[in-house]
DNA sequence: TTAAATAATGCTCAGATTTAGCATAAGTCG
DNA sequence: CGACTTATGCTAAATCTGAGCATTATTTAA
């Protein structure tokens, strides 16, 4: 029995979420757990900064699998220990590093921030409700079309931004991601939806990663592990909203960020561009303790 | 490298949090994972349902560890994923199962139900007091205070019943568990807490799951599977506040277990003893889907 | 037979939180 | 200077929560 890491290791540049990826974008960063390491975070710790050149500075395990199917021969297991790290994607020069991607490249129906995206109503609906018809039975039709409705948001649904892992396993169900076929298995490419697909069970674990992230922003100061030293409160608002895929209420995300003191003012103002100067803040980094006890909020109220 | 499962397998029995134990109560159920099964999953379910003769209704993975302490051979790494699994004590006859034991027996401070644990007081607060003084300089010693202080609730700090795994982690810390000694180091008996101790790091599994689950029954019907068939509003309460290890408003719990449509009436009352006799319930499994996916919320308010 | 005692339920209220906007301030750009 | 952009202050309304009062239905003790 052999025992793999995988991460899903994000960083958000430029207002956008990136995940970093190797082989041409096909496969999530991962290596073999080398016994020479205390433990498996330690392990994974190790590798990664050595890749990125930047310290992990959020590190969570996700899910450990086991599939037969995964290996080779017959009744060999590889375990996959996977796991989602928060970091930023460029080093101290601000040069870029090869593998990053956006990660809606690979769920463009998750990004929200502009109102529901068009795969949506165009491909995604279509496909669920014809997924729906063939069920055999009357009730197991109204069942699957009911989840599907559910789960994407449709009919009177609210969008829940959470549900990234359930989402991805419908379409995996209904067969319109490539990942559901088989090696060669027909003419897939016409029925597919747009999206970039991942080798072996990559993008359920990056599915998996976006989804406890997004749960996490909304309890755990961990956003702050994704901004730089310095950050005006809309810098912050654009990378909760890059994760969550979502509009946020400009002043009720500032009053909530405020409230709890996450924050400090460093005195200074943004240079840049258009419109007032913002002030910049810092993480108070003191109150991690506190809050990693006691918990906080973000908000995640729509906007506009 | 070989690969275990372990198991913390939950039920609730006439109001008390039960778990099943091997080796006389010091360790959880735990068992090679068999190559002949297809998923971690699957391999726990057969062999956590032939040993407890119930169908696990929730199984959820905890976590998953290597430790090379854990092994004999240096360089030698054993691999346990620990599963979180929700049942039933009693099989189909009533008959009483050997194993099962109170929660609470292995972490009496986490039981607020009745008020504060006297061993907070009694034995915690000094413990971790002396704790904190033997850091080197002042500000360690408020540092560690203020993480005892929060993390117990102590002082002006709230309870939150979800730190098990933090409360349990600080104690070992502060050397006043035993699994914190090496073997036979000092006479550590005497400045023990009331509490029993397990073998491995069953004890740290074992508050992973708490915690797991004390978090999970506020937004997932989870409780549900503890209940047999029919019940009342009382017996799913109390079976909430035996996991939660604290007293709940009644009327609050109803409101919101109505108001979610969680349940329906069965027409039934309960037969028993004093008191008015209160409507049975069932658990509404068709919102399982709707509730799994839109999440639900159980009051957490105290009570009295 | 009646007075506790025990539970179940119905209702109300005040305070806290959340959502959605309005209004204004302080800059940049053409 | 006027249009435009972004930052910020404030508030009203709706909802959610925590607490407690009151009443009803049964069993048990006096």
């Amino acid at each position: 029995m052999q025992a793999d890491l995988v991460a899903v290791l994000v960083a958000v540049t430029g207002g956008q979420p990136r995940i970093l990826t190797t082989g041409s974008g096909r496969a999530l960063p991962a290596g073999p757990f080398t016994s020479n390491h205390r433990s498996l975070q330690a392990s994974l710790r190790a590798w990664v900064e050595k890749q990125t050149h930047h310290p992990l500075g959020f590190v969570e395990q996700l899910y450990t699998f086991a599939d037969r199917e995964r290996s080779q021969q017959l009744g060999m297991h590889v375990i996959s220990i996977s796991y989602l790290a928060l970091t930023q994607e460029l080093d101290e020069t601000g040069a870029a590093q090869p593998g990053w991607q956006d990660w809606y490249r690979y769920f463009p129906w998750e990004d929200w921030r502009e109102g529901m995206p068009g795969v949506i109503a165009e491909r995604i609906a279509p496909a669920l409700h014809a997924w729906s018809e063939q069920a055999s039975d009357s009730v197991a039709r109204s069942a699957r079309w009911q989840r599907a409705a559910m789960t994407f948001g449709l009919d009177e649904h609210e969008w829940n931004e959470e549900l990234v892992l359930q989402r991805y396993e419908l379409l995996f169900e209904a067969a319109v991601v490539p990942e559901a076929w088989g090696e060669g298995e027909g003419d897939a490419a016409a029925s597919l939806l747009p999206g970039a697909a991942m080798g072996n069970d990559h993008r359920r674990i990056l599915a998996t990663g976006m989804a406890r992230l997004r749960a996490k922003i909304k309890y755990r100061p961990v956003v702050f592990e994704l901004m730089s030293e310095e950050f005006s409160l809309l810098q912050l608002q654009q990378t909760v909203e890059a994760l969550a895929g979502r509009g946020l209420h400009k002043q009720n995300f500032r009053r909530l960020i405020e409230q709890q003191a996450l924050v400090e003012e460093t005195g200074q103002v943004t240079a840049v561009g258009a419109g007032r100067p913002a002030k910049l803040f810092r993480f108070r980094r003191n109150v991690m303790l506190e809050r990693a006890i006691a918990g906080n909020k973000l908000p995640l109220a729509r906007s506009h």
